[in-house]
DNA sequence: GTCTATAACGAGATAGAC
DNA sequence: GTCTATCTCGTTATAGAC
């Protein structure tokens, strides 16, 4: 027998979660209903509640991203943005649907707004501890609002030459835009003058 | 007499406005209840649904943008790194309001996203004429997305350090990033005047 | 009579009883 | 696993104040 009660559960609950996973990243939080949930995974309502307690359990179990997962970050400030930028390219090179559910809903939910908080803070300070200039924790910061952005720009928004570009293009564009801001000297520039590049300070 | 009828609504109207406009950029529209509007006014909810029609039209008259106080763009990949510079630390230095109605709610409101998705496509379009690259457009969308990242960082999310920086420090950071995705050389000037270019090299 | 406050309606949600 | 009570929302009718 293929499908034991156990098993049953277990691939309605899979089944449950990916639904949810998916409007949860396509909608936001709110305007995510229990029920669209259920129907979407061919379930009870009441069966989602069942599982997860309530609507925020479940989208706890959906949003929860694994901070260890992140590659560490150190080294010289060239090395940092590298690390980020290609952390960033990974993401441009497939959709990360499970933390789109939690940047959809950060602006408007406060328990994403806290997740999101959280991971980008522990991040900062990692970044602040590798960058060795005074307003590093500037600098970590406007590195994170970056790729924020970029993210926001391609799958949420989705700006449309953003939402179209291969990764390898857009990491390209955005390489010496992080090395500047980690302090390191930009490399790859199109510019046509290299001039001196001294941060004022 | 100081308060006749019309002067007694135009200021409940303002109160309203007002009011509205602090909790949508504060909550987004969906957790902005007509009736907490109403509270916060010392209104009633009856009131709001006749003054402004539906939420949706309290919302459209708080969102509203005019995207043509917007600074034209034009000019050199350098100038136009200046010019959208300076609209973003004007932005730092004060906060918008009205702006940040519109940027909490994007990601989960319909309309809020054409809103925006219209506004970020003209700006867009404009800044993809003035830069002659070929990958203008994507260069454009960057521009945008580092842009909204920086809005966001500070005003949304409130990242620390962002939150707390002098609008100056912020944009001499970021100068030679939008130098880069502008396409013009970097250069470590940090103008406190928007028209000011001063002479690369 | 116009403008404002109170009350009620129906839709849709979550969550707990069966 | 299903059904249904309760809550809150946006909105509309109704009664009262100027």
């Amino acid at each position: 027998m293929a499908t034991s009660r156990t098993e049953q559960r277990r691939q309605t609950e899979q089944r449950i979660l990916s639904a949810a996973r998916r409007l949860f990243s396509e909608r936001g939080y709110e305007r995510t209903t229990i029920r669209a949930v259920a129907t979407e995974a061919a379930a009870d309502p009441g069966l989602v509640m069942r599982y997860f307690e309530s609507k925020e359990g479940l989208f706890s179990q959906v949003a929860r991203i694994d901070m260890d997962a992140e590659a560490s970050i150190d080294g010289s400030p060239a090395e940092v943005a590298d690390t980020l930028l290609a952390s960033l390219r990974d993401k441009l090179v497939t959709e990360p649907e499970a933390a789109l559910a939690l940047l959809r809903s950060m602006l408007t939910h406060p328990e994403a707004s806290r997740e999101v908080h959280a991971y980008v803070s522990a991040q900062q300070r990692r970044m602040t501890e590798a960058l060795p200039q005074d307003n590093a924790a500037l600098r970590a910061d406007l590195l994170g609002a970056v790729m924020l952005g970029t993210l926001i720009g391609r799958y949420l928004i989705r700006m449309e030459a953003l939402q179209d570009a291969p990764a390898e293009e857009i990491s390209a564009l955005l390489s010496p835009c992080f090395q500047a801001l980690a302090g390191g000297a930009p490399k790859d520039v199109h510019a046509t003058e290299p001039d001196e590049q001294a941060p004022a300070g």
